[in-house]
RNA sequence: GCCGAGGUGGCGGAAUGGUAUACGCGAUAGUCUCAAAAACUAUUAGUCGCAAGGCUGUGAGGGUUCGACUCCCUCCCUCGGCACCA
């Protein structure tokens, strides 16, 4: 017998494995589908462990689904556009293009080596024109039904370089490239109207699909769907009226003062002659806090009064209008209702500033203590000082009733709010899906017509220019004719957010060669929605939500006739550095999977990774850790020694019917239980993702086997096959050397090399094996013997007897080591949970 | 502050109402060896005891139950996400 060298055998069989088409898939083949995903990897260089974690998950159901009779898909692809290309453009001076494609044949051969059975045949790039043609094609579907528009967002802005900044490439509040002062800017920018589809995206319970909670409450958080009140104040000096939103309508009468976001468009025309300077000055200051300094000054209220004064409606009350950075522009109206007794940052603010401060909710309706700690301020109870309203209790009786009202009065009206924004789009960056817009002088605004698609992204451009972004300095591409009138006209420079490619990409795997359409929509109605999507907890707001509005999107389009395409996702952990913390070059904390590989081999990682512990699990990597899977494998390849094949035991003797059966006429009651436990567990545990659980009773059963002096064939293949998903090398090596071996005779052995090749030679073809309970049953039990809950001895007791409870209490009484417990004692009661314990109850004393 | 997930041996973890610590790592002792490595065998929660055996023990405290790592309440801590959202 040779040695386990993984070496020698897994690049082999990587090899006959791609030659064959082992993990092709027919996608005309709908039957029985499984659609397996994992996220795609970004281009960055090399895979890392994140990768051959999730990867290994991934594959191991590819290849357990598809051993049951599944017809699985578990394809992959290149996340290639995005920043990191273009500042490695910037810094090493290599272009975007060549860096990306050059990543990815390092990945593509990475992939190989983890033994992953994915099926490259369904693939996309995001970055090639094929893939990103169709992002344009959606942006102008987007266009057509108006979910695409021109709007200004607030941005980082650096002014020295003239540019937008990425949230990552401001650092302390500063430009990353020129170090100056990052502000905040109104930029126009392409949108997403994703807030349309805010109430569609809301997770309902029970959920619409098998997400994690996490997930489905994060998403629930951030669409923010609120149902509030918008209520009218007419100023006191003008015509003109401000609008506030409130969820509390209810507190309206302890209104004590409104406060306008800085950013509000009436603030200017407020503002009186002799406080326009303070105001301004705090205008000013507060647009140059970016977001950052915001966070770091915690929650200081600071604001200015506009010597400007409102009236609320339902009491004739004049209220002073403030202004405050507070209050944020985007959200509801701009401005707030003041209500300190009923609000802690009203409380807050009022008590810095010296407003007055009226109880409107009491803890009774009796309640006029005053409002003086933050602990006095009350969300609910009975309202006060309410007029006819006081008395009731709120939310319960007084939200209503008071919306009512002051719609009857035409002071106010039922309003939804979400926190969710639209979905900003546009990047100055060169790296990315080129926007399909074309502006021309006489026309304006015009889409690239679907023909002209893909707008190609040129390949000389200035990546790092002042002013003006990337593609604007490859100005044969910028200058262009204008679809309509063909007059002269310049493209847009901008490029999409690479959110948008990564929205829909699995809808690609499935037709990724089709030029005429996005996708073929029966292949789509017979595979989608995607059986098990893995992916990471950090996707939550951002791809996980993106991804659900497109689909969304592609159904009203008439692409798809489901709302969500995944039945199932789930989030995996993260392996830590052996320190302890997250892998980082900076740290020098990373494990090169390639290095790992060759010292232990791709099935060992493999293992190694699975046997850490659940899926989500976030550990760190102990080096020593992979020695035990090491020689798990070690054990595994030493055991074939003892396997005894039914040729050459059977000898002579054998008839065609013994040799049938003779396997198990071998193998004891004991090694047959083992063997369906094993079986049982670890079908159950895949199911389960529990690939932790499955590995350990498969060691559990090596450990039973090494204890044997023979081994037979059948109990061996049962094994590699349960192995063969968690390494799927040394398992296909042994397969061939030991199982195909044995079932062979030494004249169609000869040739069977080229026969076996075209017909299921491979492990990876054959079918799971079944667990038969006839075989898990056991003739004796044991059942624990407790006194007062305290396990005091263990019976062995007979299958056939284990229900009857008085033979059960008899044997029970009879030990010694239980006698002694209920000496003296009198008993209370009896317990007997049938096969698993009796429990007598004494007085303790 | 809010939301979510957790807290079990020296370490990764197992057990979701019924023998706590499966499986693995590490450690200790032994076998083999000139020796070492590897491999194999045994032991390995703490504590008292020569032993038999006892007691304690799943972040802390309380509760439900014949019986709680598991269910309920209060609190502490760790991780992840979000946050001046009116």
């Amino acid at each position: 017998m040779n040695k386990y060298i993984p070496s020698q055998i897994e690049p082999k069989w990587q090899k006959k494995w791609a030659e064959n088409g082992v993990y092709l898939t027919d996608l005309s083949e709908t039957k029985n589908k499984y659609y397996v995903l994992v996220e795609l990897p970004y281009t960055s260089g090399d895979l890392h462990m994140g990768h051959w974690f999730t990867f290994t998950m991934g594959d191991i159901l590819a290849r357990f689904k598809a051993r049951q009779g599944f017809n699985v898909l578990f394809p992959n692809g290149f996340d290639a556009f995005g920043l990191p290309a273009e500042n490695a453009a910037i810094k090493k001076g290599i272009h975007p293009r060549d860096w990306t494609y050059q990543n990815m044949e390092r990945m593509r051969v990475q992939f190989e080596t983890l033994g992953a059975s994915i099926d490259w045949t369904k693939t996309m790039v995001a970055c090639d024109p094929k893939y990103y043609k169709w992002n344009q094609w959606i942006f102008l579907k987007m266009l057509e039904r108006d979910l695409a528009y021109r709007g200004k967002l607030m941005s980082n802005w650096c002014p020295s370089c003239q540019t937008v900044l990425a949230n990552e490439n401001v650092e302390n509040g500063k430009c990353w490239r020129c170090g100056n002062e990052v502000e905040q800017k109104e930029v126009d920018q392409w949108l997403f109207r994703i807030t349309s589809y805010a109430d569609r995206l809301l997770w309902s319970d029970p959920p619409q699909a098998d997400w994690p909670k996490s997930l489905r409450e994060g998403q629930n958080d951030w669409i923010g769907k609120s149902e509030g009140m918008e209520i009218e104040f007419p100023v006191v000096q003008d015509t003109s009226k401000l609008k506030a939103y409130t969820v509390f309508p209810e507190t309206i009468f302890g209104v004590t003062y409104m406060v306008l976001a800085p950013e509000h468009s009436l603030v200017r025309k407020l503002v009186v002659k002799d406080r326009e300077k303070e105001v301004e000055e705090y205008i000013r200051v507060s647009q140059k806090k970016s977001e950052l300094e915001r966070k770091a000054e915690g929650r200081e209220k600071t604001g200015v009064f506009t010597g400007a004064y409102c009236i609320n409606s339902v009491n004739g009350k004049k209220v002073p209008i403030w202004i405050a950075d507070y209050v944020l522009a985007d959200y509801g109206t701009g401005a707030v209702m003041g209500v300190p007794s009923s609000d802690h940052r009203d409380f807050e603010f009022a008590r810095k500033y010296g407003l007055e401060i009226i109880r409107v909710i009491g803890k009774s309706a009796s309640d006029q203590s005053k409002v003086l700690l933050m602990d006095d301020v009350l969300e609910e109870g009975i309202l006060v000082n309410s007029e006819q309203f006081s008395g009731l209790k709120t939310p319960e009786e007084a939200r209503e009733k008071i919306k009512d009202w002051l719609e009857e009065k035409g002071w106010g009206k039922r309003q939804v709010q979400y926190h969710l924004h639209d979905w900003s789009i546009s990047r100055q960056r060169y790296w990315g899906t080129p926007i399909p817009i074309i502006y021309c002088e006489k026309c304006g605004t015009v889409p690239v017509p679907e023909k002209d698609l893909p707008v190609e992204l040129p390949y000389e451009v200035d990546y790092a220019p002042k002013g003006k972004p990337p593609l604007a300095t490859a100005e044969d591409w910028v200058n262009t004719e204008c679809p309509k009138c063909s007059g002269p006209a310049k493209r847009e420079v901008e490029t999409m957010d690479t959110f948008v490619d990564s929205a829909w990409y699995f809808f690609r795997y499935l037709d990724p060669e089709n030029d005429a359409e996005i996708f073929d929509k029966k292949i789509a109605k017979a595979w989608m929605p995607l059986d098990i999507y893995i992916g990471g907890p950090e996707h939550t707001l951002g791809h996980a939500l993106y991804s659900r509005f497109f689909t969304m999107v592609f159904k009203d389009l008439g692409l798809v006739s489901f709302d969500e395409y995944a039945k199932k996702r789930i989030h995996h952990g993260t392996i830590l550095g052996p320190d302890g913390s997250r892998m980082s070059k900076s740290r020098g904390n990373v494990v090169n999977p390639d290095m790992e590989v060759k010292n232990y081999g791709a099935d060992a990682i493999r293992l190694y990774l699975m046997f850490l512990g659940p899926f989500d699990i976030v550990t760190s990597w102990n080096p020593d850790g992979v020695n035990g899977v090491y020689h798990f494998l070690q054990r595994v390849w030493g055991l074939q020694e003892k396997v005894t094949t039914n040729s050459v035991i059977l000898g002579s003797e054998a008839t065609p019917e013994s040799k049938e059966d003779s396997g198990q006429a071998r193998m004891t009651q004991i090694d047959l239980r083992i063997m369906h436990k094993t079986i049982k567990k670890v079908t159950e545990d895949i199911e389960q993702l529990k690939f932790n659980t499955a590995i350990a009773s498969l060691m559990e059963w090596l450990n039973h086997l090494s204890r044997k002096d023979r081994i037979e064939v059948e109990e061996y293949k049962v094994f590699l096959l349960l192995l063969a998903p968690f390494a799927p090398h040394i398992t296909e090596e042994l397969w061939e050397n030991v199982i195909l071996g044995s079932e062979a005779t030494p004249e169609s052995k000869e040739d069977s090399g080229q026969a076996r090749m075209t017909n299921n030679w491979s492990i990876h073809q054959q079918s799971w094996p079944k667990s038969d309970s006839k075989f898990l049953e056991e003739e004796e039990v044991s059942v624990v013997v407790q006194v007062n809950g305290k396990v005091r001895d263990i019976l062995v007791i007979q299958k056939d007897v284990i229900s009857d409870k008085e033979v059960v209490e008899t044997r029970a009484l009879e030990s010694k080591k239980v006698q002694k417990f209920l000496e003296g004692k009198s008993m209370k009661k009896t317990v007997y949970i049938s096969g698993k314990v009796i429990n007598f109850v004494v007085n303790s004393d």
